[in-house]
Order: structure tokens, then C-alpha cells, then sequence
DNA sequence: ACTTGCCTTGAAGTACACATCAAGGTTTAA
DNA sequence: TTAAACCTTGATGTGTACTTCAAGGCAAGT
């Protein structure tokens, strides 16, 4: 399979599969004779590995550091699961501040033809406060 | 209180903080009459706000443009909701992919001690397959 | 023979989200 | 009154994660 029909089944771009290849997130890629990437299964399930990664916020960095382990030979499997942890809590406190932003969303379009939204009222009401607040103000230095 | 106070307060820069005002995901600020922002609570809010949405992924962009409908006097109710429910939309589908790789990550902690992780003997095999391949092929090549 | 369409590498360019710097102003404390 | 410690704006710099470009090679079709 050449590069692009590579991209396509990954929806990742060429140049960026080059990129990963490069950054080492993903293995070496076979060439053909002329030079060519040849890319195979493998391939396409790490190319896979790293979207994923990268979608749930993983830079590049950590996440090569992470395939380094994987890939090693030797069992460091202490760093290795702190690791994973670390990235879990990250990825973990994402989706709760996600799912917090969520609901808020949701929270809103349930209301959403009340008459006066609810959760704009409070921030409308801390707008009025503070309008009048520099409106005595204003009154003060005449 | 100063910049410097609020940023410590939130935790966000003082930089961010004018970026932040300058790009309007914060209301303007006050000025003292040496041409100082003054920061109340309702800013303070409105920045824990921003970093909320940050943290969460979504991106100045997309925050500017939920905050101008947000913070919008007219009621374009039907352009607001669609809006609302396309950022829902993004949002959720994040949650969800967030969700996989941490179920993922949680797989490959809840089974850490076994002997030979499982998610990664899968790799592995095909890893070995690999290496079979091209010793075979380069015997071929003798 | 030549266009089309794929590929290669290395270098340079880009978008985002700030961080840092330069040049200057104000207030406070010694 | 001079230094320290804030502040301002505007400009420029930075790191990340790619994208785009330049220059060229290979293979197939017309």
C-alpha cells in the first residue's frame, strides 16, 4: 500500500504519516525497491494509535516517550504504568472539564425558549451590578 | 485588583489576560484613571470561564464565537441554538473519543501485571510476524 | 517523447496561543 | 530622588504540529 492510499484509510495526510515516521510514533516503514513507503497493517494500526492519541490532547512528545517504552525490550514496566497513569488523570480531568461544559451547553438548550435564559441571567445580573457600580461611580467624580 | 493579583488568582498569565480581553472572550476591562485594568469578580468569572472551555479544547475561535452569542442583547435565537448545538456536537464527539482512549488506557492498567499485557501482545505478534517476513525475504535475497 | 500521477527529501512556511521584549508611565518606600 | 515594583501598548519571538514548496525520480498511458 502506497502513502496515499495509506492517508486515505487513516484520514491522516501523507505528509503527516511522514512526520510521525520521522518523530518515531510510528515503526520504521518498509520500502520498495525504488525507495518507496510500503505500508502494511501494522502501519496502519499505529498511524491509528497515534490518531487516537493525539485526538484525546497527547502531545507528540509524551507520546513518543510512550512508544518508546512500548516498543523496548525491557520490561520498565514502573515507568512505563506511571506513565500511563499520568496521561490517564490528564485525559480524565478533559473530559470531566468536557462533560462540565456539556451539560452547561445542554443546560441552556433545554431552556432555550424560556423567556429569559437562565444561566445568561446570572452573568446578565453581575452586568447590571456592575453598570450601576460605575455608574455611582461616575456620579462620584461629578 | 491589578492584573497581577487576578492572574494569580486564576492561574492564567497576565499576558493571557490581555490577550484574553484583546480577542474578547473577556468583557473589557475596567480602567483605573493611570490607564490600569481594574479586575472585579465578574472578570474573574469570566476568565475561570475561558480557562474552563481552554482545558477543554475548545479553541479561541470557537469560544469567541460562542461568547458573542452568548453575550449578544438581541435575541437571534434560532441562529444562537444552532450554534449552541453544533458546539455540543464538537464537544460531545471529543468527550466520546476522550472516553475510548481512557477506557483504552484503563484496560492496559487493569491488566498491567498480568504477565504478557495483552493489548500490547498484540502488537507484539504482529511485530514478530514482521520480522519473520523480512528475514525471510532477505534469505529470499541470498 | 511527453504528460500524468504517484513518489522522495529537505527546507521553508503556517496557524494557534500565547510569552517576551522594548520603551515608557506611575506609585511606594528608603 | 532614585530604585523597586507594578503597570501600559505594540512588536516581535516561540513551540507545536503539521503543511507546503522545490527539485527531482519512477511508471504508465497516449
Amino acid at each position: 500500500m502506497n502513502i496515499k492510499e495509506a492517508s486515505e484509510k487513516t484520514g491522516v495526510s501523507s505528509a503527516a504519516i511522514r512526520y510521525y515516521e520521522k518523530e518515531s510514533l510510528i515503526p520504521p516503514i518498509d520500502r520498495t525497491e525504488v525507495g518507496n513507503r510500503d505500508i502494511d497493517a501494522r502501519i496502519i494500526r499505529r498511524i491509528k494509535f497515534v490518531t487516537q492519541m493525539r485526538a484525546a490532547g497527547m502531545s507528540i512528545e509524551n507520546l513518543r516517550r510512550y512508544i518508546e517504552l512500548f516498543d523496548a525490550q525491557e520490561d520498565n514496566t514502573k515507568e512505563q504504568k506511571a506513565l500511563l497513569q499520568e496521561q490517564l488523570a490528564v485525559m480524565e480531568e478533559k473530559r470531566d472539564d468536557l462533560q462540565a461544559a456539556i451539560d452547561h451547553l445542554n443546560y441552556k438548550l433545554n431552556h432555550f425558549y424560556d423567556h429569559m435564559q437562565e444561566t445568561e441571567e446570572e452573568l446578565r445580573e453581575l452586568e447590571k451590578q456592575h453598570v450601576a457600580k460605575v455608574e455611582r461611580e461616575n456620579n462620584e467624580a461629578d
